[in-house]
DNA sequence: GTCTATAACGAGATAGAC
DNA sequence: GTCTATCTCGTTATAGAC
């Protein structure tokens, strides 16, 4: 019988869900392999057909618990930041810590490889963005409203904007091997937002 | 001996490289054979070898035959385009008119796939980006000149952007099947680049 | 829960006939 | 320039022993 899960976990099923992880981020779901999981894990293939019966289930586990940690880190922003700015730091700061390892954002990647996955996966990958919208929308709505966010149009397509943005210069600055490049363009889109008016008039 | 090549051409490697660069669009690198391009144009694998030794010889005409036709339209774009902000919507529109073909622009496709990419197909990747991004960088600055366009930071770091947002708008729409979602997006990032100070102050 | 062995298939690529 | 036949390897997945 299962223990229970908790953190730190260094179960089998977790060790080859950080190693699947991984090599999705930096290669996609159609260029990596169980034998590449097994082999650095140091696990026959069965073996993780044990405990992902497919690479379809393994897929769908992997983009739950990626879905779940950054569930958990939007409310850990929740609880921590103070100004509808810092929010939107803190979020990007999310994909600076991803890129940081070299990696492509989980679901950024899987939408790149969209066409080709199975159909649990693909709702999972939707929802994970439409989680992510929704939050940006509250924090953007929220700013806009205490004037300290200025924006044209809904809170719902800047947030979906913002989102577009972090995840195609993270898709462009891992072509550069560049973080910085992913930092300078995070910081111009966050800082278009957060500008007075008169800020934006004129660079003093 | 070859022919001259002209527009139209119908010979089997620009047929090849059509069927082969619809499918990396939409599939991704790793997840298109010979096999599909062979079975797709009635030709039988060995024909393809004939034309593209290698998949990374047909990877790299691909990139070298998409970046001709953009580094096209991006004089295209020179010659009619009046203004700034007309130019920046024109080279939206390019990435909005291969969205509506449901595909992924092909070196956004081609950066998600990077680190399995051979060597030659890396660089010339990076060199599409590099080209956008020198075009895009004369348009910010001389529209940020002639005061149509106004943003912080150096118009080369705000073109990355421009292509970074524009790039991940198109990821992500597809996950939606969502053209409209990409157009509301590019709008929003040209129409704050585009904005004068007092249209942003209020929104009248 | 992990293993060996193997099935069944598809991949990129080559030899050589026509 | 295109074909048939084949090679070699890697892929996901299963059977069944331990």
């Amino acid at each position: 019988m299962a223990t229970v899960v908790r953190r730190g976990d260094t179960g089998t099923a977790e060790r080859i869900l950080d190693v699947a992880e991984r090599l999705v981020q930096t290669k996609g779901f159609n260029a990596f392999s169980y034998a590449d999981v097994a082999g650095e894990l140091r696990l026959s293939k069965p073996s993780l057909h044990y405990h992902f019966a497919s690479k379809a289930d393994l897929g769908a586990a992997l983009i739950d618990r990626y879905a779940a940690r950054f569930a958990d880190a939007l409310r850990g922003i929740d609880s921590t930041a103070t100004t509808s700015s810092s929010k939107l730091r803190d979020y990007a700061h999310l994909y600076a810590d991803v890129l940081d390892q070299q990696r492509m954002c989980l679901c950024g990647m899987l939408a790149a490889d969209f066409d080709t996955l199975p159909a649990p996966m693909r709702r999972s990958v939707v929802r994970f963005f439409d989680d992510s919208e929704a939050w940006l929308t509250g924090v953007l709505d929220a700013g806009r409203s205490d004037g300290t966010l200025h924006f044209a149009g809904s809170a719902r397509e800047q947030a979906q904007l913002v989102i577009s943005a972090l995840e195609g210069a993270m898709l462009v600055a891992r072509s550069y091997h560049d973080a910085a490049r992913f930092r300078a363009a995070a910081e111009h889109l966050i800082a278009a937002l957060a500008a007075t008016p008169a800020t934006r008039r004129s660079r003093r």
